[in-house]
RNA sequence: GCAGGCGUAGCUCAGUUGGAUAGAGCGUCUGACUUCGAAUCAGAAGGUCGCAGGUUCGAGCCCUGCCGCCUGUACCA
C-alpha cells in the first residue's frame, strides 16, 4: 500500500459517506495538506462544497462543521488513521498512524511496472535542434536541459519516449557560415578539412564557426552590425542556400561537412550535461525524399490549403486561420506556399510533423550517427537506402508518436500552432492534443553580464531590463565555456574540502558538481520566466542550487559509509518486526511523538510524495515543479540531519527509525535527482 | 490593431483544479564548527500580491475595465 492509495481509499470513503448520508455525489474530491504538520497528514475541504451541493439540492443551509463531524467517523474506522480532527471553518483534517506506515513505507521499494516495452503508447520529444553553424549558448542548453528532463520525467512516468533532435543543415544560418569560409577565408573543402585538423580543444570547430559567423553577418552588412543587408550578398546567400538545397556539388558538400562537424561539436556539449537522443532528423533528408511533396498532396487533398486566384496572395497557397480576424495591415491567413512554388518553412513543418506521428505515409533511411559509450546507439537520417544494412547493428522503429512534444522557444508558438491546427486538420482523428508546444520563454544577459563579456551596450540597452543573445552578432554565453568555468569553481572547492582525493577523482566529483549547478540553475525557472543570465547567480553553489540538493544526497551516504551494516539490518529487523511487536510498536509512536517525532514524520511524509510530484510534472510538462520539490526534501533533510544525530543515538528504537527514514530519504533524493540529471558523487 | 505572456519582499523567483497565518533563495543583521562534512543550520528585519471593481463561505489564483513591460503577428529561415 503507498500512500496514493490510501489517499484513494479515504476518498472513496467520502464519497460513499456523501451519498448515503447527504444524498449528493461528489464528481471532484480534493485534498489538500494542511499549513502545518501539527494539524494533520491530510486535509479534505470537502465540507463546503458539501454544504453548497446540499443547499442546491434542498435548499437547506448546513453549517460545514457539522458536516464535517458526520463524515468523521467514517475516515476514524480506516486502519491506517489515527484520529480526524475538525479544524478552522469546517476542514477535515486526518493524521496516520505513523509507526504503522512507517513500517509499510520502510520496506524495499518493489520494482517493475507498467506493461511490456513495445505495447506502451510511444511518446515523441523534440529537442536541442540547434541550427548546426556554430557552438551552443546557454539560450541552447535551457532547450536541451528542459527536454532532456522532460524526457527523464516521462521516462519515471513509466512512458515510452523516443528523443529526436532536428538538423537544420540547408538553412541560411548553415549558408552563412559556408560564405565566411568560401568568400572570407577563401579556404575549399579540403583546407577546410586541414584548419579543422590543426585546431585544438580550447578553441575548435564550432567556437571558430561562432566567430565566423559573426564576421559574416558584418559583411553582410558592410560592417555595421545593425545595418541592413546590401543587395549584393543577399543574392550570394541566396545563390548557396539554392546550392545547398539541391545538394550534389561542391558547396552541398562543404556544407555538409560544416553542419555534421558542428552537430558533433554540439553533441559533445551536450553530452558533458548528460543529454542524448535516439535520432537525429536532418532536413536535407526531408527535402530530398519527398516529404513535403506528399503533404502537400494530402493538404490539398483535405481541403486544408487552397489556391488564392486573386488580391494580395494571389499565385499562393495559404492555410485560413479564422481564430484572429485580419486587419488593413496584418493578414489572416497563412501563406504555405509561395507565388513562385517554394514552400515556406511551416509547411516542411507540417510534414515533419505529420511524419513523426506516422501519418505521413513515407519514412527515412538510417545510418548510425555514434555509438555512445554505455552502447545506446545515436542514428540519424539518411536517403542511403543502403546504409542501415552496412551498419550491421539493430535499429527501433522511429516516428509513429501517439503525443509529439515540441521544446522550441516561445517566440514559435503562432508558426507551432499554425503547425498543430494543419495536422489536425489533415488527419482530424488524431485532434490538436498529439501536437505539443512545449514553450520556453529564453535566456537573455543581464545588463551586468554583458559588461563582464566586454559587451558595448548603447544607453537604450542598458535601461533594459535582459538583452537577448545573438549568435549573429556574436552575443551570447557558450555553453562549454559557462561548464569549464563552473567546473572549475567546483574543482577549487573540492581541492579544499577532499585534499586526500585522487586528482582523476578530483576532476570527475567537480564535474558533476559543475552540471548539478548548471542543470538545476536552468530548471528552477518556470518554462515562461525569461532568465536574465547572471554569472554570480549562475556560478553559485549555495542556496537554491543543484550542489545544495547534491550535498544533502551524499552526506546520507556518508552516514551509511560510517554507520556499519549490522546497525542497519539491526534497524531493518526491529521496524520490519513491528506488526508483531505491540511494544516495539509502542515505542517507535513515542519516537515519532511530539514536537521532534513531527519533524521526522514530516520528512517521511514529504518523500512519499516525490511519485504525484513527477504524474503532475509529466500532465503540466513543468519540470520547474520537480526541481523545487526536489530542493525543498534537501532542505528538510538538512534541518532533520542537524537535529538528530544518527550515529551517537543510544537509544536502540530511536536510531532504528532514523535510520530507517534517512534511508528513504536517501532512495528519494537520489531518485528526484536522478531525473533532474544530476548524479550524486561519493564525496564532494 | 490582434494574439500570447508577465507584473508577488531591496534583488531573483515559487505559489497545484479558488482553501487555514502569501513562501524560498540571494542580499542585510545576529548566532552555531576539536562536526554523522559549515557547499550546512537557527533567528531577525523585509508584503496594499500593478490599480479599480465584481463573483463567493473564502481570491495572489476566476470575471470585467484600466496601467506598465515583453514576445509574436514575413511570399525570412
Amino acid at each position: 500500500m503507498t500512500l496514493t492509495d490510501l489517499q484513494q481509499k479515504l476518498k472513496d470513503r467520502i464519497r460513499v459517506a456523501a451519498s448515503e448520508i447527504f444524498g449528493v455525489e461528489l464528481d471532484q474530491l480534493n485534498v489538500d495538506q494542511p499549513p502545518k504538520p501539527e494539524l494533520g497528514d491530510l486535509a479534505f475541504p470537502v465540507s463546503f462544497e458539501l454544504a453548497k451541493l446540499v443547499k442546491q439540492k434542498t435548499g437547506e443551509k448546513q453549517n460545514p462543521r457539522v458536516i464535517a463531524e458526520q463524515l468523521k467517523a467514517r475516515l476514524e474506522d480506516v486502519d491506517e488513521v489515527e484520529r480526524v480532527e475538525i479544524a478552522g471553518a469546517g476542514y477535515i483534517n486526518v493524521f496516520f498512524d505513523r509507526a504503522r506506515l512507517l513500517s509499510l513505507i520502510a520496506r524495499p521499494e518493489l520494482t517493475g511496472r507498467g506493461p511490456a516495452e513495445d505495447e506502451r503508447p510511444k511518446k515523441m520529444v523534440e529537442h536541442t535542434s540547434i541550427n548546426p553553424n556554430k557552438a551552443a549558448h546557454i539560450g541552447h542548453v535551457r532547450n536541451a536541459v528542459l527536454g532532456d528532463t522532460f524526457v527523464r520525467i516521462l521516462q519515471a512516468a513509466g512512458d515510452r519516449v523516443e528523443v529526436q533532435n532536428y538538423i537544420d543543415n540547408t538553412g541560411v544560418q548553415v549558408a552563412d557560415v559556408v560564405i565566411g569560409f568560401i568568400h572570407l577565408q577563401k579556404m575549399d573543402l579540403d583546407q577546410i578539412k586541414a584548419l579543422d585538423a590543426l585546431l585544438t580543444k580550447d578553441y575548435p570547430f564550432d567556437y571558430y564557426c561562432w566567430d565566423l559567423y559573426t564576421k559574416v553577418g558584418l559583411f553582410y552588412r558592410d560592417g555595421n552590425p545593425s545595418g541592413d543587408i546590401s543587395p549584393a550578398q543577399a543574392k550570394l546567400r541566396s545563390d548557396v542556400l539554392h546550392a545547398i538545397e539541391a545538394g550534389d556539388n561542391p558547396v552541398a558538400e562543404l556544407a555538409d561537412y560544416v553542419a555534421t562537424r558542428n552537430v558533433e561539436c554540439i553533441l559533445d556539449t551536450m553530452e558533458r550535461l548528460g543529454i542524448r537522443y535516439d535520432l537525429l532528423a536532418r532536413e536535407s533528408d526531408i527535402l530530398h525524399l519527398h516529404f513535403w511533396e506528399r503533404a502537400f498532396e494530402l493538404m490539398k487533398q483535405t481541403g486544408v490549403i487552397r489556391y488564392e486566384t486573386e488580391g494580395r496572395h494571389a499565385g499562393c497557397w495559404v492555410m485560413p486561420f479564422e481564430s484572429h480576424t485580419g486587419t488593413d495591415e496584418h493578414e489572416s491567413d497563412k501563406i504555405i506556399v509561395r507565388s513562385n512554388g517554394t514552400v515556406t518553412y511551416t509547411g516542411k513543418d507540417i510534414a515533419y510533423q505529420l511524419w513523426k506521428l506516422g501519418r505521413l505515409g513515407l519514412d527515412f533511411h538510417y545510418n548510425v550517427f555514434r555509438t555512445y559509450r554505455d552502447g545506446h546507439v545515436l542514428w540519424v537520417t539518411t536517403t542511403d537506402a543502403e546504409a542501415e544494412t552496412r551498419a550491421g547493428v539493430d535499429r527501433p522503429h522511429f516516428g509513429g508518436g501517439v503525443t509529439v512534444y515540441n521544446v522550441i522557444d516561445s517566440r514559435q508558438s503562432y508558426p507551432q500552432d499554425i503547425v498543430a491546427r494543419g495536422v489536425a486538420a489533415v488527419v482530424p482523428e488524431i485532434g490538436d492534443d498529439a501536437s505539443v508546444h512545449f514553450s520556453y520563454e529564453m535566456v537573455a544577459l543581464s545588463p551586468a553580464a554583458c559588461e563582464e563579456l566586454g559587451i558595448e551596450l548603447s544607453d537604450e540597452d542598458r535601461a533594459r531590463p535582459y538583452i537577448e543573445m545573438s549568435g549573429r552578432k556574436g552575443l551570447g554565453v557558450k555553453a562549454d565555456d559557462l561548464i569549464n568555468q563552473l567546473e572549475a569553481g567546483a574543482l577549487a572547492e573540492v581541492e579544499k574540502r577532499n585534499p586526500e582525493l585522487a586528482d582523476s577523482d578530483k576532476k570527475a566529483t567537480a564535474h558533476e558538481v559543475a552540471v548539478a549547478a548548471l542543470r538545476y540553475f536552468l530548471l528552477k525557472f518556470t518554462r515562461n520566466t525569461v532568465i536574465a543570465f547572471d554569472f554570480k547567480e549562475a556560478l553559485s553553489f549555495e542556496g537554491e542550487t543543484g550542489p545544495y540538493c547534491q550535498y544533502a544526497a551524499v552526506r546520507t551516504n556518508s552516514i551509511f559509509r560510517k554507520l556499519g551494516r549490522e546497525t542497519v539490518h539491526e534497524a531493518d529487523s526491529l521496524l520490519e518486526s513491528l506488526a508483531q511487536d505491540a511494544e516495539a510498536q509502542q515505542r517507535v509512536a513515542e519516537v515519532l511523538a511530539g514536537e521532534r517525532g513531527t519533524e521526522i514524520w514530516s520528512l517521511l511524509m514529504l518523500t512519499q510524495q516525490l511519485d504525484d510530484v513527477i504524474v503532475q510534472c509529466r500532465k503540466s510538462a513543468e519540470p520547474a515543479n520537480l526541481a523545487k520539490y526536489t530542493f525543498s526534501l534537501a532542505r528538510t533533510f538538512s534541518r532533520f540531519y542537524h537535529d538528530h544525530r544518527i550515529l551517537t543515538e543510544k537509544d536502540v528504537v530511536r536510531r532504528a527509525v532514523l535510520i530507517a527514514v534517512t534511508k528513504v530519504v536517501r532512495a528519494r533524493l537520489t531518485a528526484a535527482l536522478g531525473i533532474l540529471g544530476i548524479n550524486v558523487p561519493d564525496q564532494m
